[in-house]
Order: C-alpha cells, then sequence, then structure tokens
DNA sequence: CGTGCCAGAGTTTTT
DNA sequence: CTCTGGCACG
C-alpha cells in the first residue's frame, strides 16, 4: 500500500518507526523508487538520525536521502531560494535567546513597561501568529484595536523589521518562509512536488498549521502522502500543535486510507491497561485500544510518601533493590512534569552513588560561554550580524559599557551602516574613551582578520583563534574562580564537538553554525552511558525504558493548576500522562509527596485526578487506599534513615562554583599512557600530553581534549 | 564602567 | 529556593 494519501494511526509502541523505515525500504528496494524522490520529516534530529539508521541498516548501505526535521528541511530549501523572500542565502537562524534579546532591545528602544509586558509573552504571542501565517498587519486587522494589541502589533512589526535588516529567520521563519515561498513562486514549489514522489510525516500529531499546509503543498502533485501519529500523544497543543490535522486528515486528503496499528511490542498487558484507564477519560479522541501478546506482568506500584525528599529516596531504594546484575542504570528513568523537581532527585541518587544524567532543562548550546563564541563566529561569517556583535562587543571586558554602545547604535542608525563598519571606522574609535577605542579596535581587528581567513582556515583553528585573540580564554583564566573553570572545561568540551563534526567530512564554518543551530539537549541524550535518566515526561516522548519512576501524582502539579479548570488543557495533560505511562516496559512506579516544597514554601498536597482514574485493580502499594485522616502529613521522617546528606557532588555545580573562589591544585602530573579519573567522564586513558593540553581517551564518554591544570582530573 | 545587592517571578519547549 | 534583571554605588 504505497499510492495515495495514508493515514497510520499508532499507538505508543506499536512498531511506528519500523512500520516507517521498512515501508521507505520497500519504496527503495521492491518498487524501485530512486531515495532522492522521497521525503521523511520528523520533529527532532534524534528521530530522524534513527530512521536514517534503520534505513541504511535494511538497505545495506548509505542512502542519499531527505530524513530531516521539518526545520532541516525547510532550512535547505530556502538556503537555495531565500533570494526569492528578499533575504540573502546567508541568512542566519536566530534561536530562542537571540530572539528574546531582540524583543527586550525593542522593549527598551520603545520605552514599553516590561512589566506588564514581559519579553517571553510577546515572543509566544509573536510565534503563535507566525504559525497561523499571521504577519504584523493580519495581527491588526484579526485582533480588535485596544492598547495592548497596539503595542503587540508594534513589537511585532519592530521585530521582523530587525530580523529583516539582520537577514535572520528564527525558527518559526524557516517553516513560514518556506510556505510563503511556495505560494509567491509557483516554478520553486513545482520543482519540490516534482521530486518528492513520496512523503513521510513522523508525529504527525503535532504538526501546526504551517507544518501541515507545508506538506500538503508538496504532497499535491503525487498525493502519496503517508502520516503516522497517534491523537493521544499530542502533548504540544499549547505550542501550536494543532489536533485537528490529524482528526481532519481524512477529509484533507481524499480517498485516505486509514490503518491503526494497535498491537503494543513495548509494555507488559498492566501498564497498558492502566494507560487506557487514564486516557479513556479524554472525549477528543479517536477511539482505539492497544492490546498485547506480552504478559499481564505486576501491577503499577503506587507510593504516597511524605514529602518530596521521601519521595526520592523511595526511588532511590527502589532502583537499588531492582538493579540486580542484568539491569543497567540506564534501564530506569524518572520522568517528572516539570524540570524544576529534578533536583530532590539528583540530591538523593548522589548520595547513595547511584549514577544519573539529567537531559534538559538548560540547553548545552545555551551556556554563556558557548553561547559568546558562537556569537563571535557568526560574527566572522557575517560581520554585519548586529546581534551577535552587540553580545560579544564588552565581553570579555574591554571597557565598553552602555554609554559607548549606545552611542555606535545610534551612529549605525543614523549612517544607515552595520555596527560593525561602525566599530571599524578609526574616526569612531577615536571619537570614544581611550580604552573603550582600543577595545573596538581590537575586536573589529580580529574579527576581520578572522574573516578574511575563514575559507583557509579549519573551524576548529577559527575557533582556537577567537578564544585566545578576543582574550576571552585569558580573561577566564585569570579569574581564578571555580565559575571560570567550569566555563573554560565547556569551551574544551565545545571544541571536542568541533572536532567530531570535523572528522566527518569537509566542514566549513557555514555548515557548522547551521548544523548547530537546530541542535537540542536530547540529541546529546547518550543512551549508552549507563545512568539513571531523569527527563520531564515531554522529553520521554519516542522513548522507551524497562523501568519508569512518575513522580509528582499530586494536583496542581500533574495536572499542572493552570490546568484544571479547563477541559482542553487537561486533556492534555492527560494525555501527558499516558505518554509518560506508555514509555514503561516492565514495570512503573507512581509516587506523589502529601508535603512538597516549591518555591521555598511548602504546602500539603492532594493525589492526581489521574491517579483516581486509574484502575484501582492494577494498583498496588502502601497509600492506595489510605484515607486522607490516616495520612501523617508533614511528618518529615526520613524514608530509609538517610540523614540529609551532603551531596556527593554540588548538584548546581556553576551556582556553587560563583560563590567559591578558586582553590588552587596541585598540578596533576599526568604523560601519555596514565590512567585518569574525571568528574564527569569517568574513567579513561592519557593519549597525549601537550603542555597544559591533555589528550583523553575516556571509557564511555570518548575522547576529550583538557585543561590538565583545572580540568576536575585525578591520577589513578 | 563594573560590581554587588535586592526585588520579582518561576509549566511543558521537538526546532 | 534559585535565577534573572534592574538599579545604585564605588
Amino acid at each position: 500500500m504505497t499510492e495515495g494519501p495514508l493515514l497510520i494511526l499508532a499507538g505508543a509502541g506499536s512498531g511506528k518507526t519500523a512500520t516507517m523505515t521498512h515501508r521507505i525500504a520497500h519504496l527503495i528496494k521492491d518498487k524501485g523508487v530512486p531515495p532522492y524522490n522521497i521525503l521523511a520529516v520528523t520533529f527532532t534530529n534524534k528521530a530522524a538520525g534513527e530512521m536514517r539508521e534503520r534505513v541504511e541498516e535494511l538497505l545495506g548501505g548509505s542512502v542519499n536521502m531527505w530524513i530531516m526535521t521539518f526545520h532541516a528541511a525547510c532550512l535547505r530549501i530556502l538556503r537555495m531560494h531565500a533570494d526569492v523572500l528578499g533575504y540573502g542565502r546567508d541568512f542566519v537562524v536566530y534561536d530562542p535567546v537571540d530572539t528574546k534579546s531582540v524583543i527586550k532591545k525593542i522593549l527598551k528602544e520603545q520605552k514599553i513597561d516590561e512589566k506588564t509586558f514581559n519579553a517571553n509573552g510577546l515572543l509566544s504571542q509573536i510565534s503563535a501568529c507566525k504559525e497561523q501565517e499571521l504577519s504584523p498587519d493580519g495581527f491588526r486587522e484579526v485582533y480588535e484595536d485596544n492598547y495592548h494589541n497596539d503595542v503587540v502589533y508594534e513589537v511585532y512589526r519592530e521585530y521582523d523589521r530587525t530580523l529583516r535588516k539582520n537577514n535572520a529567520m528564527d525558527f518559526d521563519d524557516l517553516l513560514l518562509n518556506t510556505v510563503r515561498l511556495f505560494e509567491k513562486d509557483e516554478t520553486v514549489l513545482a520543482k519540490y512536488q516534482d521530486r518528492f514522489h513520496y512523503i513521510m510525516v513522523d508525529e504527525y500529531q503535532d504538526t501546526n498549521k504551517t507544518q501541515y499546509k507545508f506538506v500538503a503543498m508538496l504532497a499535491d502533485r503525487h498525493k502519496n502522502i503517508c502520516v503516522v501519529g497517534d491523537d493521544d500523544q499530542c502533548i504540544y497543543q499549547w505550542r501550536g500543535a494543532d489536533i485537528t490535522n490529524i482528526l481532519n486528515f481524512e477529509r484533507d486528503f481524499p480517498g485516505a486510507q486509514v490503518i491503526k496499528l494497535e498491537q503494543n511490542y513495548r509494555s507488559t498487558g498492566k501498564i497498558l491497561a492502566a494507560a487506557h484507564s487514564v486516557i479513556e477519560n479524554n472525549h477528543q479522541r479517536k477511539a482505539k485500544k492497544l492490546w498485547t501478546e506480552a504478559e499481564e506482568g505486576s501491577n503499577i506500584t503506587y507510593r504516597r510518601a511524605d514529602n518530596e525528599k521521601d519521595e526520592a529516596a523511595y526511588v532511590a531504594q527502589e532502583i537499588i533493590r531492582v538493579k540486580g546484575p542484568a539491569q543497567k542504570y540506564s534501564d530506569f528513568a524518572v520522568l517528572y512534569r516539570t524540570n524544576s523537581q529534578s533536583r530532590t532527585f539528583e540530591e538523593a541518587f548522589s548520595a547513595r552513588d547511584i549514577p544519573y544524567k539529567v537531559v534538559g532543562g538548560v540547553r548545552y548550546y545555551d551556556r554563556k560561554e558557548i553561547k559568546d563564541m558562537i556569537a563571535y563566529m557568526r560574527l566572522v561569517l557575517n560581520p554585519s550580524d548586529d546581534l551577535a556583535l552587540t553580545r560579544i562587543i564588552n565581553e570579555p571586558k574591554r571597557g565598553i559599557g552602555t554609554t559607548t554602545v549606545t552611542k555606535l547604535t545610534g551612529f549605525a542608525a543614523a549612517t544607515e551602516s552595520s555596527l560593525f563598519e561602525v566599530i571599524s571606522d578609526e574616526g569612531v574609535q577615536n571619537g570614544v574613551s581611550a580604552k573603550a577605542g582600543s577595545g573596538l579596535r581590537q575586536v573589529s581587528d580580529c574579527i576581520r582578520k578572522y574573516h578574511d581567513e575563514m575559507d583557509n582556515l579549519k573551524v576548529s583553528n577559527i575557533y582556537d583563534g577567537l578564544l585566545n585573540d578576543t582574550g576571552y580564554l585569558k580573561a577566564l583564566e585569570t579569574a581564578e574562580t571555580a565559575e571560570a573553570e567550569i566555563r573554560m572545561e565547556n569551551l574544551l568540551e565545545f571544541k571536542s564537538v568541533i572536532f567530531d563534526y570535523e572528522e566527518e567530512g569537509e566542514l566549513t564554518l557555514a555548515d557548522f553554525l547551521e548544523r548547530i543551530a537546530l541542535i537540542s539537549d536530547i540529541d546529546n541524550h547518550d543512551p549508552d552511558a549507563d545512568a539513571v535518566v531523569l527527563m520531564t515526561m515531554h522529553s520521554a516522548k519516542g522513548l522507551e525504558f524497562p523501568y519508569v519512576f512518575m513522580p509528582g501524582m499530586e494536583d496542581g502539579l500533574f495536572p499542572g493548576w493552570r490546568s484544571i479548570d479547563d477541559v482542553s488543557k487537561l486533556e492534555e495533560e492527560r494525555r501527558l500522562c499516558y505518554v509518560g505511562m506508555t514509555r514503561a516496559m516492565e514495570q512503573l512506579w507512581l509516587t506523589s509527596a502529601a508535603y512538597r516544597v516549591m518555591y521555598g514554601s511548602g504546602s500539603f498536597t492532594r493525589e492526581s485526578t489521574f491517579l483516581r482514574e486509574l484502575d484501582p485493580k492494577l494498583l498496588e502499594g502502601d497509600g492506595v487506599f489510605r484515607s486522607r485522616s490516616e495520612s501523617r502529613f508533614g511528618e518529615a521522617k526520613s524514608f530509609d534513615g538517610y540523614q540529609d546528606p551532603a551531596p556527593a557532588r554540588p548538584f548546581d555545580r556553576l551556582a556553587r562554583a560563583r560563590r567559591e573562589v578558586k582553590k588552587k591544585k596541585d598540578p596533576v602530573v599526568l604523560a601519555a599512557g596514565d590512567r585518569v579519573k574525571h568528574d564527569k567522564f569517568g574513567e579513561g586513558l592519557v593519549i597525549t600530553v601537550k603542555g597544559n593540553v591533555v589528550e583523553v581517551a575516556f571509557d564511555s564518554a570518548g575522547m576529550k581534549k583538557l585543561a590538565a591544570d583545572v580540568a576536575p582530573l585525578t591520577k589513578l
């Protein structure tokens, strides 16, 4: 069944990826379709990577076809045709940190009160507009005239202008502009319609209006569109995902066939039944019920702990109890609703020497030092990137403060030139304070130097050069704080990331910046590292674990207090619960804390609505039948006799480091061949020693280059 | 211009 | 609690 529109309703764990990959392999191998004519789009790099891997396995060799994320596909198309829309083809992609600083700058310029209109709120409104293909003017037409909307309109318009001026697109623009491109230029659209005879879409339930339009336009010629999704797993409605896309597929694509995959190959019977008993309470869903040939398995364990510390202690203790030689730590996952819940678990695990890994929270690429270096590299590529320049103009400190910067931006605006042109001007350099002037000269010379040479240098050389020439590394070295140490470590780690990319083949600066622009934290989640995984249920979508813990089953936390009195929001939370539960293969634990401290103040909690919906026959463990009056609320008695241990590893290294002054440690003398232990990467073997830089092959973390005097290394 | 202190806010976030 | 950003002071 390869021709015509096809909707595959694939329940959790029903072998969705296998179905898609086999379909692709079948098209290529049996139907003789050239891989070039197939497009497969996913939401995450990880999903795309997995799919490619499995297709290549099936076909036995590398395949030259488009298996990529929506954003990557759009980026690729726009790189070739962005000029149609008036962009340069070398446009840059702004990530959420960049866009936020654009908004902040606008708010300041327009003297808009940041308390009444906070940047995040405006950003999400702008994003919502773009998801509905609403331009600033379109926004003004649709929404009534009032003060609030006037401000949103002004900011949105200015935001659009700024990005245009900087030849930049945000994530939403990648999709929106591709659709606009298709609408504006029929020949471009025809080119891609002709090319993609077969289109496949993963996680279709999470597509938004623009994504829908993108695939619908592409599929309009050959009509061979196959979408795979599960309406029960739509958990991104708050971000614009439009569940009606999947519910209306048959109407939107006449003649569509529908296949339901209802056999689950992942979980035990009881886990499935429990998940089903919860999701059943949703009204807006396509009826289906998963079944399995697997064993019934054991009941769901529920534990109501006295407080969140006991909850974490219980989870830690259960992991220790269940884990035998046959289990790896990475078989266990803790899936919570909010990132802030990770803290207690980190402390509990760390105190008991349970290795763990937190996925999510602050993105690696969002760390200040990394973003600074990326800004430098972006400037080298494109010196007129004003946003990048403002970010690093005084980083490290060069005596260029707000007054100088205001003067410079004013001058740039008046002369209609880029900020870089302004700071390169000798007249300008001499027109400011001596200290600021030499700072400006240094930055502009440095950027110019690498810009002129960028085609002859490797990315890693440019990176090293910038690190030194800008004085960035020097500033960190002289700081002598533990915080600076960690930043330097991160910068070294970033270099090994660059090396990794360079090993894959020819890498230009533009390639590199483009590739890291669309990367998230979960992509770095290494399933081979033997550590318990801590992440949000959102991040866990698409993953599976033998043993899953879902803590915080409390009204107000899960479902969140913002969702409790809104049916559709509550239904989305319920789907999230379903997603979480169906990650479990063997066993599932649900826990709650009777008393929970949040934001510094604690309160008593009520067991989650979802717990009450869950079929009680499938639950066991104390707390299930305990009436509220019998609970021993608030007695902060330690669950397993553990006495609030000081965490072995400080859970927030950066925050702690900031307070501590660097303790000069004795330099570790190392030679090639030494066995060493690193706080983060574990044990490894020293390969080379060049001055202060040691290259270590870690047993599990791979090759890393480290600064011997600062890295947390010990010789074994 | 740079630092340090205080006030305020604090779901989720594939890209 | 813990992060962020604004403002006042040196």
